[in-house]
DNA sequence: AATTGTGAAGGAGTTCACAGCC
DNA sequence: GGCTGTGAACTCCTTCACAATT
């Protein structure tokens, strides 16, 4: 049965997963075997998962992909393009501004903001940079949807106040900092350093071992 | 106890954000409860994960921050530097050869790699591109211990079978591709869409829940 | 008095295994 | 015969609650 509403956190996480993979599956419709493979977990895992957004599968058969696409983008929200901001226009902010799989995914970067006045007027891509003091005029004036926070680490806690105050409620924050902030704002965390701690931890535990360097691949979420 | 080996996966993903905690406490101690607050987590999930190292706290007193972060660091085996490459030397690839965030915590960019010929000769940071046909001899003459992908995704599955035949182990890779490799070598995923992706599920959900947008705040890992 | 370390309870996520359907 | 959907078993992770320790 479809409703018994809340889709499980972990479930969300591989959903966009599952898209990724359709994408490229050449046949009109795809196993939970065949789709399992693609998107590195166990057939077990793709049926269940699939099972709490209704039943779009057909015994026998398998799932049509061009469907179970649409259905996953609706759970997902993903109807029109989103609209985002970068706050933070260094090393980081610049290359992701310029990011080829964001609009491909529907993701549009609509405005770049910083404080350095060295920065403003710069152009990243399709956007031109502004001072991060005209952040709420700017967000309303581009109708932002999220924004992508790759400020220092030292600011990003204040940049963030300055986000909720204006009403931003989803940031992806690169910045290597816990932040605080109102229960109804979304935040997801990409630490690169903390990736590559993890990567050492299992590199090194690995080599530990000497003799046999048998190890377990680490997924993501 | 300390030993009864092997650190469960959820604990080694937070070993760095305690140790990025750690980093600002003024204090020579520190209790569970202040690092739980700083790291965003639960003061017995703090205790619990730290008890996997050993007993290292005090009764009474709390945690000895030197010593814990020397504790840390040794678990996750940042001894020396680590010497990372990087294969693909796009936005996303230029951009984080000169992430200070690496240096700052031991990841050192010793090479950068591309199959485009514009490319080579690039100064990106400290080093400059050189063909990825190179790869082998690059690996080795700059004893690399572990690789950051961010080629295109059609071509990173080839590009890292080239990186396990060169005995590569550690790879953090940026396409949003689902690498086929050993077992014995070790991925971390960044799909920078799939996070947008995600944050996009929860956003759109709070807001379907018109009048209370009350939600709750989503981690990483 | 304060704070750790941990057994036990509780919750979440995964995998199995098979009935049910095409 | 092939493949989905799902209860049940299992494993992993989190939180509670408190005895042990300084």
């Amino acid at each position: 049965m479809a409703s018994m509403r809340r889709v499980p956190d972990a479930t969300v996480a591989r959903l966009p997963v599952y898209l990724r993979a359709l994408a490229d599956v050449g046949d009109t419709t795809v196993s939970s075997e065949s789709l399992a493979a693609r998107a590195g977990v166990n057939a077990a895992q793709v049926r269940k998962d699939l099972s709490h957004l209704g039943s779009y599968g057909t015994r026998g058969v398998g799932y049509d992909v061009d469907y179970l696409v649409r259905q996953i983008n609706r759970e997902l929200g993903l109807v029109g393009d989103r609209r985002v901001a970068i706050v933070g226009a260094g090393n980081l902010g610049r290359a992701l501004a310029g990011y080829k799989g964001f609009p491909q995914r529907g993701f549009r970067v609509v405005a770049a903001l910083d404080s350095d006045p060295v920065t403003y007027g710069m152009r990243l891509g399709l956007v031109t940079v502004e001072p991060v003091s005209s952040l709420t005029e700017v967000l309303t004036r581009e109708k932002v949807d999220m924004v992508i926070l790759t400020t220092p680490a030292t600011v990003a806690q204040e940049v963030a106040d300055l986000l909720v105050a204006s009403g931003v409620t989803s940031i992806l924050n690169f910045a290597p900092t816990v932040l605080q902030v109102p229960t109804n704002v979304f935040i997801r965390q990409v630490d690169l350093g903390v990736e590559l701690q993890i990567l050492s931890y299992y590199t090194h535990q690995a080599a530990a071992s000497h003799p046999t360097p048998a190890g377990a691949s680490v997924g993501s979420t």
